[in-house]
DNA sequence: TGTCATACCTCGAACCTCAAGGTATATACC
DNA sequence: GGTATATACCTTGAGGTTCGAGGTATGACA
C-alpha cells in the first residue's frame, strides 16, 4: 500500500518502454525521465523498475543493446527488434481491450439484472 | 507469465467490485459472474480474486455485509458504505488519470527530444 | 575536496493474482 | 437412494510485478 503510483499498473512499464523505443533508440536513464516527463508525473517509474524491465526485454529478444560513449559517459542504448514490434502491437491491443472493458463497467448506468 | 488475463490489471478488481456495488447490493458469486458478463469475458476474475478483495474491502470499512437466505441458499450481500463511495471516487479518478497518461505516451508521435 | 547530476545496477520486502483445491446445499435426473 | 450439476462460500501456495533503498562510478563545477 501507500505507494507513489497507484497499484493498478501491472505490465504498464513494459508497454511504455516498448513504445518509447519505437520512436528512437534510448538509454535507461533517459527512459526513466521520459516516462516521468511525458506523463506529466502521473506515471513515475523508478530505476529499480525500468532497468529490470530493460534486461528482461533484452533476454526475450524484444530489444537489443549497444554500449556507446557520449560526452565521456558510458550509455547503453536500446533499440526495438522486429520481435519487439510484435510484442508492442500485442500489448497495445491488450491494453486497449482492457481499458475499454473497464470503462464499460464504470460507465454502465444501472447494472440492472433485467430491464 | 502466460495467464488468462493480461498482467496489467493490478488494482482493477477493487475498482470493479466497488463500482458494481454502487448500483446495488450483490453477493460474491454474483459479482464474479457480473464482471465476466459485463466485460464480455475480457476481464474474468476468479473467486480466488474476488473473495479476498471483498474481505479486504470489508475490513477497511468500504463495504458492509449481511448474510441472507434466498431460495434456501445462504448468501452474503455486500453494500457500499459512505467510505466506499469515497474510495470509489478516488480510484475512478486515479484510473482515469493513469489511462490518460498511458494513452498520451502511446499516441504521441515523435517523442522527439527537441522540435 | 566536496557536491551534484548523470548513468548503471541489485536486492529484499510488499503486494497482487491465479489456479487449484476444499466445504456445503439445492435441484434434477434416473 | 444415488449421482451430477449449479450455486455459494472459502483458503492456500506458487508465481509474478513493483517499489524503495541501497550501491558503484564518472564528469562538471566551485
Amino acid at each position: 500500500m501507500g505507494s507513489t503510483n497507484p497499484s493498478f499498473m501491472n505490465g504498464v512499464p513494459e508497454l511504455l518502454v516498448l513504445r518509447l523505443l519505437q520512436s528512437r533508440e534510448m538509454y535507461g536513464y533517459q527512459i526513466v525521465q521520459a516516462i516521468r516527463d511525458e506523463t506529466s508525473e502521473v506515471v513515475s517509474l523508478g530505476e529499480g523498475v525500468v532497468y529490470p524491465v530493460l534486461h528482461a526485454l533484452e533476454s526475450s529478444g524484444a530489444i537489443s543493446s549497444q554500449r556507446r560513449a557520449v560526452n565521456g559517459r558510458s550509455r547503453i542504448y536500446y533499440a526495438l527488434s522486429p520481435q519487439g514490434v510484435t510484442r508492442l502491437t500485442e500489448l497495445t491491443a491488450l491494453w486497449s481491450r482492457l481499458t475499454n472493458a473497464v470503462q464499460q463497467v464504470l460507465e454502465s448506468e444501472g447494472h440492472a439484472a433485467i430491464v
